[in-house]
DNA sequence: ACAATCTCTACTGAGTCAATAGAGATTATA
DNA sequence: TATAATCTCTATTGACTCAGTAGAGATTGT
C-alpha cells in the first residue's frame, strides 16, 4: 500500500513492480490485493497494461483499515471487538467480566492509534527521514 | 487465575474445582497451569490433597503477564515487541519503517493498560458489581 | 491473433490451538 | 504398607490459519 501511495492516484502499478519493491512473492501479493480490492481500498485495471492503484487518497486510508482487512479484527478477543463482535461461548456474564473490560480498553486505544495514522502520514515520515529515496 | 485469586494465598485449589468454575476441560486447564507454574505465577501442591495456589499476591500479578504467558507477546509484529523482539526477515530498513512506528505505539499503549490491571483490580471490580457472588 | 496482465479457485506444507490420553510421581490416609 | 487421589509429563489428535504455489480463465492493448 505504501508503494502504491508513492505513485499517482491515476496511473496503475503492476503486481510485479509492487512485489519486487516489497520483497514478497508475486502470487502471494496478488491474493492480498484481491482482498483489498474487494474492500475498496484499491482499484484494478485489467488487460495488457493493467495494474493496481489506490482507491482513495492516501490520507483517507488508515492503518486500522488495512490491518483489519489483512489481519482481522483489532481486538484480542471477539467479545471486545466492535467490528466483529461475538460473544464468548462459555461466558457466564459479560457485564461482570473483568477481563473483558481490560480487553475493550486495549482495543479502543489500539483503534485510536491506528485510525489516526494514514498512508499519507507514513509516506511523509519516510520522506522526512530519507529525503533522497 | 481469577478463581485462584478468590481463594487465600495459603490454601490450594484443585484443578477439577477451577475447571468447573471456569467451564473448561480439566486436562486443557492442566496444561495452562503447568505453564503458569513454570513462569512462577502459581505454585502447586502435589499428592493426595494437592492443588494450585497463586504464586504472589493478586495485586502483584498483572493481566499483561498472564496474557504474555498464554497468548504470547503483546505486539502485533515481532519487530515491535520488547519482550520477544525479532527483526522482520524481509525488512529493508527498520529505522525508516513507517509501519513499525505505529506498531510500537500500539504495543506501548497496550502494555501500559494491561500492566496497570492486576488480578486484585479485577476481583474488586467483580465484587463491586455483584456484592453477593 | 497474440501477448501481457489481472481474476479466480484450489491446493500444499508448516505451524498453532484447543482438547484428549495415558503412564508416572507424589502424598495423605486407613 | 497399600491404596486412592492428585499433580506431572509427554505425545497425539483434528480443526484451523497462514504463507506460498499452481494453473486455467477473462480482459485488454497492440
Amino acid at each position: 500500500m505504501l508503494h502504491l501511495a508513492g505513485h499517482s492516484t491515476t496511473e496503475s502499478v503492476q503486481i510485479a513492480d509492487i512485489a519486487e519493491g516489497a520483497n514478497v512473492p508475486r502470487k502471494f501479493l496478488e491474493q492480498i490485493l484481491v482482498e483489498l480490492k474487494r474492500r475498496g481500498l484499491v482499484h484494478s485495471v485489467r488487460g495488457r497494461h493493467g495494474g493496481y492503484l489506490l482507491g482513495r487518497e492516501p490520507k483517507a486510508i488508515s492503518f486500522a483499515e488495512i490491518i483489519r482487512i489483512i489481519d482481522g479484527p483489532l481486538a484480542l478477543s471477539p467479545c471486545a471487538s466492535r467490528t466483529a463482535y461475538r460473544r464468548c461461548e462459555d461466558c457466564v456474564d459479560e457485564t461482570t467480566c473483568a477481563i473483558r473490560k481490560s480487553l475493550v480498553d486495549v482495543r479502543n486505544s489500539t483503534a485510536r492509534i491506528l485510525e489516526q495514522h494514514s498512508l499519507a502520514d507514513a509516506l511523509a515520515d519516510r520522506r522526512k527521514i530519507k529525503p533522497g529515496a
